[in-house]
DNA sequence: AATTTTTAGTTAATCGTTTAACCTAATCTA
DNA sequence: TAGATTAGGTTAAACGATTAACTAAAAATT
């Protein structure tokens, strides 16, 4: 069933059967009619190669990933990706995946989608490596960033309020009382965590609370929940009398709760502690975790919005968008006895 | 960047050019090696576009998912896709998702990738409505089911060994001297759970203990937390001596679990459960689930060699696998006191 | 030495669309 | 009423590959 077929049995040339498919004002109702008739008759649908070759739209949209993020199958990056695949259909896209590696290898490579010439536009999920974000600059397609902006230049960006996140993580822990509040971080250099620093100094600031360079534990090598256990051990050694941990992530927070409690201390009754992400397991761990939660189906759902924005509108012109946190209160947080 | 540069640079028809990227022989080493000079220098990949259009081949595979399954982006499938995407990257293939509704629409449409002829091939995940695998079958693609056999025709179809996950599970639990053992079951008629059952029946008969049948709840309308609450509910009335319990899946283990505590049982010490599935909250819950594993990723993965397979050799033979399952044992099974 | 076979390419048709350029008859315009 | 518009199409040239059919020169066979 080809353009062709339909063309025969409407009595029509073919550019007719094409431009009734585009709604082209030059055909009479009548033909159109007769036009829509034969196509619903056979059943067509034009190809999507064709259709790729000639018009230079392939209606797929490519989506980066570093590979950490994909093995480890973290759900935090899944669901961005799947909220992603869901509103890719309300768009009639098709979504391309990809991994790269984490760190610049000697040769970086461009996806394969993108030599190929494939998808129209690209979403780069989580931080890459600054190489890959230049290599893609080249090809001049749409890219969204989820959850990084490139440093050096405009770009179109789905990011998490992780300042408001941090603040409203810190002034939770202040409104119950608490003023000995530690931050537990990894790589302070990571813009995320940074920010969500940032949120947590402002907070203070705000209530007055001076800041306690021994309530700030940031030389972990990640922020995995291993690292959350030795970051919360060295805050108890040089700090016994803290009262709260915010985390900068929920697996540190777990972590840290761990340590907490092997240190024979109770969550949230001697120790609050608050996470960042609100994970799967947040809801169930015992206590259940206090955290902040991040829409992450709606992360990759808001870079599908804006790239279908980009690719509608010709002229490119970069915006970025901030979805919000919300503060989600469950057991680990208590007013300080 | 089209093969005419390349031709040009390489002072050779495009047809030389196509020729020495599908590495025919007819081709001399002298020219092969200029070609693909040209080629790297000017970084040259065919077009995909152009090549589906004239091979027929379009290097991706469909993914299709019922929409429950994805809405809820309920982790099974979900693992069950990111193994295929996995997979597909060794392959060189791109997997295009689509959902479709799970119970049979007036109108049950064809995925978009199929009418327009995007795919190469068919991943079915899960149970989806008959209606749609005979529409399926019109268009003569090859097609891979996973957890999900059509009846009533040959397929291809990648299977989990349900009724050893039921045996192995019940064989534990005897193991434990267990004898009053109760099965909790949604819909019975669904494939996976008359074979989970099948299993544990097998096991019971093997070790000549009788199958009792206030031990044998299957009247839930699904297979949720809540059912499992409600299944353990009902089965503590009428078998209030029950020792062991067997859930077809961890969710119901775990509502049965719920109920099992708030009815004042303790587990394991008084009632022992085993799951199936492995979830991720297994490993947290309280006590820590003992379930039969299945390998997830593996599902997916294994899906798509399959596929691969069937693309390969024109002769498409039908062919299932199945993959093993295993048991872990956590803390919700202990000896009978 | 004449004929056949092999080697190493090229030419040209084709895949299924889109769309600029063209055409023709009907309708306006002055 | 002649010339200019407009409406409603059609023709044909792309898009970027693949591949069957062809060709010319070199090598092998008789």
């Amino acid at each position: 069933m080809t353009i062709k077929d339909v063309a025969k049995k409407a009595q029509v040339s073919i550019a007719t059967v094409s431009l009734v498919i585009h709604n082209n004002k030059r055909i009479s109702e009548e033909t159109k009619l007769k036009v829509n008739n034969a196509i619903k008759e056979l059943n067509y649908h034009p190809s999507r190669s064709a259709r790729g070759l000639v018009s230079q739209k392939t209606g797929n949209i490519g989506f980066i990933l570093t590979e950490n993020h994909f093995l480890r199958s973290e759900p935090f990056y899944t669901q961005i990706f799947l909220g992603a695949e869901f509103e890719a259909h309300n768009h009639e896209f098709y979504i391309l995946l990809t991994t790269v590696p984490a760190i610049a290898k000697s040769k970086t490579k461009l996806p394969r989608f993108v030599l190929e010439k494939n998808v129209d536009g690209i979403i780069v999920a989580g931080t890459v490596p600054h190489k890959l974000v230049s290599l893609l600059d080249e090809h001049s397609l749409p890219i969204v960033y989820v959850d990084y902006y490139p440093e050096g230049k405009e770009s179109s960006a789905v990011l998490i309020d992780n300042f408001g996140g941090g603040k409203e993580a810190t002034e939770h822990l202040i409104q119950l009382h608490h003023r000995n509040i530690a931050f537990l971080g990894g790589d302070i250099t990571h813009p995320s965590i940074k920010h969500r620093f940032d949120g947590f100094k402002w907070a203070l600031d705000a209530h007055a609370i001076p800041f306690d360079n021994n309530n700030y534990i940031v030389d972990e090598v990640d922020t995995s929940r291993e690292s959350g256990y030795k970051a919360a051990e060295k805050l108890l050694k040089i700090n016994p009398g803290v009262t709260a941990i915010f985390a900068c992530n929920d697996a540190m927070a777990f972590g840290a709760m761990q340590c907490v409690k092997d240190e024979g201390y109770s969550v949230p009754q001697d120790i609050s502690i608050v996470g960042f992400d609100d994970v799967e397991i947040a809801r169930t761990s015992d206590p259940e975790l206090t955290t902040i939660a991040v829409p992450k189906q709606e992360l990759g759902c808001e870079a599908v919005r804006l790239m279908n924005r980009l690719l509608e509108s010709k002229t490119v012109t970069s915006h970025s968008v901030t979805v919000g946190i919300e503060l989600i209160k469950r057991n680990s947080t208590a007013v300080k006895q």
